[in-house]
DNA sequence: TTTTGTGCAAAATGTTTGCAAGACG
DNA sequence: CGTCTTGCAAACATTTTGCACAAAA
């Protein structure tokens, strides 16, 4: 039984609120689920997220992942990525407020970057095109140019 | 059989030169393809694609389609995109140089603009992330805020 | 006890592959 | 004529669905 931090505590705690204010049940599944996401610090997809839990035997189906997955996103818990595959990856909302995505054509490595005129470009789309905005996804493709690169050649997935 | 415009027998004499360049063979299939997707001016998928064919009766076979979005893609005719769905889109290159995209939430349609203040954060990540980067990807989504918007309730896709 | 949620397996969707037959150079 | 490309169907990968059973409230 491993201690769970205190942001984990207060996460479990919000989605139980969450879930009560919307009349949804709090299923040990989800819970784990839940826990499982924020224990984590990659962009994961559903696969490896069943497999998590397959490998230490506790058998959760694809469908309450995918299931879980769905409500986590819509709840805002979790964010939804796509980053040039026809896959969809996920990581924890909290990783840090709004970030994006830098990807390596190497590698596949999945950094994280911020942008503040990011929010300008919003606006200025915004009032010419007559859009309310509601999200943005920036991805940026390159290499990296670290000659120590430890993942050079091992081109992931 | 219509006439072709000039740009449509532009880019197919470079397609050709890039495929003699590269000791590919100018298959009739190649030829019908590229001119398909330069008629059109949407984000189309593979599938749509291959309907198009079918429609007319001109039997194209889905491996073939296939194969030659790879080919265009690679050889940079056409561009690939990913909507947030797990389904590819392609759209002919020479839409506009660069341009990215904005999706509205209520009707799936996609809209077309370009913000240079984005090279400039292509730039500072460079820089900051030591990556040189090759591309990137920007997509806003957001509702029009257009009363009279045709598509308020159509939802396509 | 009444739903809602889960698990399973089947189906749906989008894409890739292997191989025989056809067509380009 | 040799080889690249096509077409077909089967395989594959990811996600969704239907329905019986389990478990929250």
């Amino acid at each position: 039984m491993t201690m769970k931090n205190p942001q984990l505590i207060k996460i479990i705690a919000q989605f139980s609120i969450y879930l009560e204010e919307n009349n949804l049940r709090k299923t040990t599944e989800r819970i784990m689920i839940l826990e499982e996401i924020y224990s984590r610090n990659d962009h994961f997809d559903a696969e490896e997220l069943y497999m998590d839990f397959q490998n230490r035997n506790q058998l959760i189906s694809r469908a309450t992942i995918y299931n879980t997955l769905d409500l986590l996103s819509d709840s805002g818990f979790i964010r939804r990525n796509q980053f040039g595959t026809n896959k969809t990856r996920y990581e924890k909302a909290s990783n840090f407020r709004q970030h994006d995505h830098l990807i390596c054509l190497d590698c596949n490595k999945i950094s994280e970057f911020c942008d503040p005129r990011l929010q300008q470009i919003q606006q200025t789309v915004s009032s010419i095109m007559e859009f309310e905005i509601q999200s943005h996804d920036l991805l940026l493709f390159g290499k990296c140019r670290k000659e120590n690169c430890e993942n050079k050649k091992i081109k992931q997935n």
